[in-house]
DNA sequence: ATGAAAGCGCTAACAA
DNA sequence: TTGTTAGCGCTTTCAT
């Protein structure tokens, strides 16, 4: 440490002394105001900079009732789909030096719970975020909105909660997928899922479902198969379990972890893919492509929805966006490989 | 909108009214200090929780000059090995109330720059990074280091810098990845990697030739193949070339995304993975096992690593570390699959 | 055990 | 165009 160590912290005093200004014309030269001469601005510019000026965002977000953070909240990080999605979030933010704070709740639903009545303090100007799969009461959300900061959702939504809201079409998107299993001559198609989490996962199932029924084929309820949210070897087991029981010759995976159980299901099974089973997964991992076999995939536009999350929470902050809230519907995309090829 | 809007935002001085008491009381007993009487804290506590209180965060961090945040700088966040760090390190930091803004450089020296510059605001109290690739000036690290904000680095860290440092031995990952292929039968072995970023990608590459050497083996510099640092279609390009002039039966790919680049460089050829080249690469991501074929790894210890660094910045923070800064090293592990089986 | 008062650093009326 | 002043909401001496 040779200079500038904590003592001599340089504040809007320390400018004002140095130009012999008030700190109120710092403030406001500082800030490019308009009635602040530009002789006196460069002054100030130029004393900001030689002495290492930053603002104290603490006394700035205090004083202005804002601060120019938003909070990210989501289930899990260590996922493709959330991680693309910040990435989109943050094109938008980062422009605009806004901050964002992270928080994970790891799905739960307490946890979820505790950051937003947290964030009540004021801590940011907005939430973007995805629920937890086990929410089900929504008061915590009702409350932080009733404060003023707008919230929108994005995949993981609140059916019962009035907020802009990014998603896709999963009823949809399952509907094509399976009806690409059904074409790719697939006759016993099976849903493997995950327990929780209606808005998403029920659309998925109710999708599955349709296409079954519009194809003139009823499902036996033994077609659902309903796996724990953790990537781990319990499931491979279940999966394992209903390959062998059930014997379907179709997998609709739901999440991205019940396409990795499948594979290695089938991988102990000694099932190949796609002749003895065609599997196709809703994912965002870019590495599907190169699974082996190919997985055909249900492509989520992560980033671009992390991106229209924030330009919308901006629309709202900025007051740019008045009207009532939005849901914002965004096409997934069926890529087409090997896992479901005919032959 | 119900109760609870704007206008009656509720702060101590609400409190203090409602229970006519001063707010240096109700702050005192709102952080149960001793010199207040139980009865007191009770009603303090009841009136809080009835009203809703929630303590103004900015103007408690700039009464008390500390936020109760960190930053955590990274290059990406779409990125398994990143996205896994801030999982360990979120392990440690959520049980302890702080709070992180992330803040991903995309790999760009002058955001880094600028990013550092602005957490001299105090933003934070401290900072977990990771280097953009491109960086070699170290001056606005040494700088921000300078107003007392302590700083940890994780896996690309600064040589000539003071700071604690969490790595992997690179080196060694790499001379026994090398060694591995070696034994696998391999004569020919490239190593694909990208420029810059010396500290780790220049340490694997020393680790290689380090084990050709000790094998006997010249390295012809055409061994070693630089590609860029983005998930394109260009790297499969440069592979391809390499592959078809160079002809090697063997590839060390230093960062994850060369991998998968290889296996399509590998299928456009027709170069059967391992038959005709065996593959290794530093990775995270937990599906290098279902990639086809099975991709052998050294896994760094991401998790663990993100942990360890939180763990090291809070005891900084609470002056529980008080010694020299240290450099951690953690060990990486080679889990063998079948892109290096030798038949 | 409780309260009065000062002030963290900044911003925004309002005055000059 | 610049300055004065009064806080933002909280914490912390120092009195009482």
């Amino acid at each position: 440490m040779t200079s500038g160590n904590k003592s001599d912290k340089v504040n809007m005093k320390t400018l004002a002394a140095e130009l012999k200004l008030s700190t109120a014309t710092i403030s406001k030269a500082l800030r490019d105001s308009y009635d602040i001469g530009q002789e006196t601005k460069q002054r100030v510019m130029e004393a900001a900079r030689r002495l290492n000026y930053v603002p104290n965002v603490y006394a700035s977000s205090l004083r202005r009732q804002s601060s120019n953070t938003i909070a990210i909240i989501i289930p899990e990080i260590a996922d493709s789909f959330f991680s693309q999605a910040i990435n989109g979030i943050e094109s938008i933010i980062a422009p605009e030096k806004y901050h964002s704070l992270i928080y994970l709740t790891h799905d739960d639903y307490q946890r979820e719970a505790s950051m937003l009545s947290d964030l009540a303090s004021g801590r940011v100007d907005g939430v973007i975020m995805s629920v937890a799969s086990n929410t089900e009461d929504t008061s915590h959300i009702k409350t932080l909105q009733e404060t003023g900061i707008p919230i929108v959702f994005f995949d993981r939504v609140c059916e019962d909660v009035n907020a802009d809201k990014i998603i896709t079409d999963d009823f949809n998107s399952a509907y094509i997928a399976t009806s690409h299993l059904l074409q790719s001559g697939c006759k016993n198609i099976s849903l493997i899922t995950i327990s929780g989490f209606p808005s998403i996962l029920s659309a998925r199932e109710q999708g599955y479902r349709k296409a079954l029924a519009d194809n003139g084929i009823t499902i036996e309820e033994t077609g659902i198969v309903t796996c724990s949210n953790k990537y781990n070897t319990e499931n491979v087991g279940i999966i394992k379990e209903h390959l062998s029981t059930a014997m379907p010759d179709g997998i609709v995976a739901t999440v991205e972890h019940l396409a990795t159980s499948t594979y290695l299901a089938c991988d102990e099974l000694k099932l190949k893919i796609p002749d003895d089973v065609k599997v196709i997964c809703f994912t965002n991992q870019i590495t599907a492509a190169i699974l082996n076999p190919p997985l055909t995939t249900i492509l989520q536009p992560a980033y671009d929805m992390g991106k229209q999350a924030a330009e919308i929470l901006f629309g709202r902050l900025s007051g740019r966006i008045i009207t009532t809230e939005q849901e914002l519907v965004m096409p997934s995309q069926l890529i087409a490989r090997a896992s479901t090829s005919s032959n």
